[in-house]
This record gives C-alpha cells, structure tokens and sequence, in this order.
DNA sequence: ACTAATGATTAGCTATGGCTAATGATATGA
DNA sequence: TCATATCATTAGCCATAGCTAATCATTAGT
C-alpha cells in the first residue's frame, strides 16, 4: 500500500497548502487566490497544477476565469493512507498499555 | 488552523515515509529500519531526528538500540487537520449535487 | 478591432533538503 | 580494557523545487 501517496508530498509546500485549503473553504477563481496570498499568479498556477496532477483539485472553467474545486479522489486516497496509520497507531497504544504491568525492565 | 502542520511536509519525502510505515507496521530499532531501506543509517538517524522534531515518532532506548515508536501526537494532529478537509469537500459536494438541477449554464 | 482581464507556461535563479562519508558517543561482551 | 555494535551528528555535494519575470492564449466588454 501507500506506493506512491503523491498527495501527501504535494502538500508539503506551506504556500501549496494555503492554495488547497483556500479552496477547500470554497471553490474559488485564480485571481481570487491570488490575491489572497504573497505570491505572483505565476506561482499560484504553478501550484494549482501540481495539485491538479495529484488530483487533489479540479478545475471548472467559466468564462474567461478557472474556478477550482477540491476533488475527492486525492483526498480520499490520501484519507484512506492515513486512517490506516492511525489505526496501527492506536493497536500499537493498546498493545503497550496491556502490557504496562507486566514489564520486568529496570 | 493548521498554521503549522509541519507533520505533512514531514511525511513528503519517500525515504521518510517508508521510516514512518515501518515504524508503524510494529515498533522497530535504527538497525532494523536501515536493513529494510536502501540508504545509510546515517540517512535513516536524520529522517528519524525530523520525525521525532514532527512529534511523529518517540525513541525508547534498549540497550544501545533505540527502539522507535509512532507518537499519537503528531499523527492525531495530522489527522484532525485531514478530518477538516474532508468534511469541507464532503460538504462541497452536496452542495453540488443539491444545485445539480437548476443550473443555466450552457 | 482594440483593450483589459484571467490564467497557463517557460526560462532562469536560488535556497532547501536528502544523501554519503567520516567521526563521535554510548552500551555490550570477552 | 579492548573490540564490537548501535546510533547521532557534522561537513560537503548535488538534485530538486518554488519563486519571479516575461510571454502567450483565451475570453469579455466596448
């Protein structure tokens, strides 16, 4: 499992992020990011497809302006990576607090 | 929220990550994790050093092994951020479907 | 047709980050 | 104490990634 989990690397970058979760508030134009944040337009398409290609956003152009939404896919596979983690993590805190009596250390 | 969230620029790298799936699969040594990646254990010190800076793994010495652990904290972290997201797309997409109908555009 | 606005793409710069090799520090065993 | 094993840390190298500036493409309005 978790051979590629792009997703997760895709939103590593603090600006990248900022873009995801803008849009995740609400669907929301280029030019709108844009001025929501400190960098140029260039740098807000270039994000915008790295998350596009990590299927992470999706783009719906109207009229001249590109409106993107989040996409489900990326986010649910990268949902899906993490329950697991989390799962084994918790198994994990179990296993240790089952075993708290019994240790023979020290 | 999620000013921080360094766990997933954390997680961006592969080699990083495949420490962190290991280290959940069960608690592990340094040794062992280096056996299983093809990198040095000078590569895999450094990656757990982030982790542990992430509060994404916790080091329990053994000897003069350090046998590592997933850290709830930083992973519950993460997870509560994802879990935001989540229900902002989950939202996003009824509304969607709701409005499905009475849309002009076209 | 002209102008303005939106947004994608490219080239080029720079900083960052992950890697190896080397070394240091600590614990174990004969 | 000497040799061995585990792990951390540092220096230095190199590839990658994000940024700006510049340009191109498309749409809207007049």
């Amino acid at each position: 499992m978790a051979n590629d989990m792009r997703q997760v690397a895709t939103l590593a970058d603090p600006t990248r992020r900022a873009v995801f979760e803008l849009i995740a508030e609400r669907p929301r134009s280029v030019a709108e990011i844009t001025r929501a944040l400190p960098v140029t337009q260039s740098a807000v398409s270039q994000h915008l497809k790295v998350l596009r290609e990590a299927q992470l956003v999706r783009a719906q152009p109207k009229g001249a302006s590109n409106i993107y939404h989040i996409d489900q896919a990326g986010l649910g596979q990268m949902r899906a990576w993490l329950d697991r983690l989390w799962a084994a993590a918790l198994d994990e805190f179990k296993r240790e607090i089952e075993t708290e009596g019994k240790e023979d250390n020290g």
